[in-house]
DNA sequence: AGATTTATTTTGACTACTCAAAATAGGCCG
DNA sequence: CGGCCTATTTTGAGTAGTCAAAATAAATCT
């Protein structure tokens, strides 16, 4: 298993490459890392070997498929982490960012996946970054699910992440169907539980894990 | 801060120092931490100058008083995060051992006091394990194991001492779980034999070995 | 093109932790 | 008491990650 440091390398490989050609400078790294030029180096060679970057000396370093594979694995812990230090937990805001950096390198993925069902499956986390998925998709698209969104904004079903044949049965029976103008009339957090209200229609309630399955934008 | 190496010798120690004059031998240490015997001594030696342990060369360690306060607080995060990763995580039982192992060194002590608070204060992890207070007061009652009380009298169980998987994968089919009532029909000393009856469950055989792992005391 | 600035890489050394295997000390048994 | 068995300690060496500072390559600016 890789350790936390090569984690944290390719977690700020990641994040540097956002913008731009891809390509992160030693500096940037080492800046982010907060370890003097020549350490970056070292490691970045080492990471190289092991199949994780690619390194263009003197350029930059690029993550290949599994050092983007691991990094975004890794993000996906730091956000969902932070999500729930913040829902749950209720810590501050501002805190919780240093707490996810030691937990992501301490989460098992089998606990990831039930914080991350806890939750509601959030699609973003509590600083609107978006949480990459279990697949390893980072959706640059973002949208809200019911689960996370605030109450009394009209919304739109833009999607139905759960492809299971009773979730499927039951947003089909609601009406919960893609398209459905809605609004969230309520959210209880302790009760785990959401309140929809739809025009013309009955209000429903919906536990959190399946409102986390259903996806947002605001009605045009 | 100390390093979760540091974190780790600590914690054997302390638990190893349970029974006896509380003085624990290096093979012993060795042996829990999974290293060799050389190893051991080496870091021993280490945590003695940092003065977190005394030791006695060719005889044994043991914690000083600041030692002996980092062990509780590591014992408490593990025993806090167990609860959390069974009560509300709903994790199995025998799998959570290893996970604290991990999240124990990443925790801090503010996300520790919000989880204490959300799981109620519990005064024992799931197995029965008594978790130290938040000013490292160990609740160290003495119980009966199911090998050692005489039959008849009607008995709850409060904690199952054996952490390995298989043990407890055992207790939990066989519901044996902390709490449970139950009566020993006999005991045999002879056959190595313990006979239970719990109301409303077939008699269940345990060898005396097993049976010595189940704490249990006089039921209320 | 030549000189200078700046980022990067190299080198040598250090800390923390580990193992393998040789050396040693304690306890015990006759 | 003397010898042996066993646990412990010592020694020498290796891995992962780090820094300080010298060497080098790239880019820029006359």
């Amino acid at each position: 298993m890789a350790s936390s440091t090569v984690e944290n390398y390719l977690k700020h490989v990641l994040l540097l490459s956002a913008g731009g050609d891809g390509l992160v400078s030693m500096g940037a790294l080492a800046g982010a890392l907060a370890v003097v030029p020549g350490t970056a180096t070292t490691m970045v060679k080492a990471l190289a070997d092991g199949g994780l970057v690619e390194h263009r000396p003197r350029h930059g370093v690029r993550l290949t498929a599994a050092g983007r594979r691991l990094a975004l694995g890794v993000l996906r812990k730091h956000r969902l982490v932070e999500t729930f230090l913040v829902n749950v937990l209720k810590m501050d805001w501002a805190a919780v960012h240093a707490e996810a950096e030691q937990l992501e390198h301490a989460i098992s993925d089998d606990v990831l996946d039930r914080l991350d069902a806890l939750l509601g499956h959030p699609a973003t986390d509590p600083h609107g970054d978006p949480i990459p998925s279990r697949q390893g998709q980072l959706d640059s698209q973002v949208y809200a699910t019911l689960a996370t969104c605030v109450a009394d904004k009209t919304l739109r079903v833009v999607r139905v992440t759960d492809q299971s044949a009773e979730f499927l049965q039951f947003v089909d029976q609601t009406g919960l169907l893609p398209g459905t103008a809605l609004r969230v009339a309520s959210r209880n957090l302790a009760a785990g539980l959401v309140t929809l209200k739809r025009p013309g229609a009955r209000p429903l309630a919906l536990s959190l894990a399946a409102a986390g399955n259903i996806l947002v934008a605001p009605a045009r």
